[in-house]
DNA sequence: GCGGTGACTGACA
DNA sequence: CTGTCAGCCACCG
């Protein structure tokens, strides 16, 4: 990663605790990017960090961003039912397993 | 510079 | 419940 966004993207991601997950624009506000869900997505296809647990991005609407029939689709629903969250007719169950930033995080990260 | 394209989202029918 | 639509914005040809 180059930019200082990718930079906040990275850690915002990388904050999501094992058993929760949070949407893209979720993240994409988290990082200072307001309406940079776009940049999120693109970030975490092109990254393919496996130190990033990008399986924790979900759409809002709690299902995943990927077409069924795609090797990373089943990667991702597999890790999380890994960590316990369980998919609902191909979705998440956003009211129980959205990550919501606490007091800690956001105050370990004050310029986001 | 210009237009098409997304691992998106919220609103509306 | 399933569409559809208009904003959205960095990237790429």
């Amino acid at each position: 990663m180059n930019s200082a966004q990718e930079q906040r993207i990275s850690v915002c991601i990388s904050a999501i605790p094992s058993g929760k997950v949070a949407s893209y624009g979720q993240i994409a506000s988290l990082a200072g990017l307001r309406r940079g869900h776009r940049q999120v997505a693109r970030f975490i296809r092109t990254q393919q960090d496996p130190d990033l647990p990008w399986h924790r991005l979900i759409r809002a609407d709690g299902k995943p961003g990927l077409p069924e029939d795609s090797r990373t689709y089943h990667t991702q629903i597999s890790r999380l039912k890994a960590e316990g969250i369980l998919l609902h007719k191909g979705r998440v169950d956003m009211q129980r397993f959205q990550w919501q930033p606490d007091l800690d995080f956001i105050l370990f990260h004050p310029e986001l």
